[in-house]
DNA sequence: GTCGAAGCGGAGTACTCGCTCCGCTTTGTG
DNA sequence: CACAAAGCGGAGCGAGTACTCCGCTTCGAC
């Protein structure tokens, strides 16, 4: 009965071929994007995993559908990273996991236009939030970071090291690291305050769902 | 002689329809590519503009052509921000330059992705990058901004904001502030250094060289 | 070992987009 | 006004893309 149907008539299982298939091309898809970006054709990237066209749409429905399945696993990743973070002591796992993040989306540059950019009830994406308002929570705590800043601040820097490194990727992969520097002093209590409303959750939400 | 021609052999003087087409199009393309970004087809611009894609072709060689005018206006419109920012007394030009281009920026979205990707001897972007020198050199002098700093941190500071106006333009087009904001307390003077190395230079110049 | 289901490759399809070509129109000089 | 040069629109071309289809191959339950 191993090949018998799910609820939705689809084989339960793969063969052990077409499950193989399916991590070649998840892998060559990150290789393939990671340096020709997502523009990179199907075809490119059927042939660095070894197989056709014809197999990569078997698995996955679109280009779009694997792209998702990338970002998937980096946001799992994400989630872990924090997660991992909260152990630190003092509040500084907020500064450890923007290091670690930052790090973890400069070596899969390739999803990253997508990465921020999943339905809103996402597992993964509403784990990694929770755990970001902690980290943030500790940091204010401990006297770390302003005690102005919400969770919505740290979503626009982490949008803003991203465009740092897409920009700065080829020529100079550790450049992020001086701007999250500066960014990190920015969130540093001072006496006077920033000046300006943070963003809504309502609006980066809307940002997250809408563009594409 | 009017209708002489120059040392190419080109017509001096545009027709007077065929100079207004000529305005007419660069209008367009910057409505068209604000809303629909870079993407956009050569003949819905044409169509904006009330003009045929043959028009289009004859006064801009290629659709990059066209682009890197609008860059070009762009880039000499933040020139003389920063000329005007540097009248500013006690150090606070760089602030306001940072400010104001960066408003800028936000009202001509379009052609932002192209907009530090000239030829490195443009004589714009060299006037605006001995300006912005200039404006750096004095924010120090007057203890607004760490000694640390180099003209390369700022091109960083642009990068990024380009990168969060980007993302958050139709939903928040004012979120931009918040996070200069944090970039400028970011910028002040502390007793700790960044720890990290700035870009060269010449690194700076290769991403704007190379990337498009 | 048998055999049907599952999987496979890659030529072919449909479509988009930048760009060209050419018969007709407008301009402005003499 | 005449008329040559300059300009015009937009159908159509070629290149490139995501995606489909189908005859052949491989797997693995029995």
């Amino acid at each position: 009965m191993s090949a018998s149907t799910g609820v939705l008539g689809q084989p339960r299982h793969l063969r052990r071929d077409a499950a193989e298939n399916r991590e070649l091309l998840l892998e060559a898809a990150a290789r393939v994007f990671a340096v020709q970006g997502l523009g990179a054709g199907v075809e490119e990237i059927a042939r660095a995993a070894g197989v056709g066209v014809g197999t990569l749409y078997r698995r996955f429905s679109t280009k779009e559908a694997l792209i998702a399945e990338l970002v998937q696993d980096v946001l799992e990743r994400m989630s872990a990273l924090a997660t991992a973070a909260i152990e630190l002591p003092d509040g500084r796992g907020l500064e450890d996991f923007l290091e670690y993040s930052s790090a973890y989306q400069a070596e899969h540059r390739g999803c990253l236009p997508r990465l921020w950019n999943t339905a809103p009830d996402n597992e993964a994406l509403v784990q990694v939030r929770q755990t970001i308002a902690a980290l943030l929570a500790d940091a204010k705590r401990h006297g770390r970071v302003r005690d102005e800043l919400t969770s919505t601040d740290l979503t626009m820097v982490m949008w803003s090291i991203r465009g740092v490194i897409e920009t700065t990727r080829d020529v100079a992969p550790d450049a992020w690291r001086r701007h999250l520097a500066i960014l990190v002093a920015g969130l540093r209590p001072t006496p006077d305050t920033l000046g300006h409303r943070p963003m809504t959750r309502a609006q980066v939400d809307r940002v997250v769902t809408e563009s594409g």
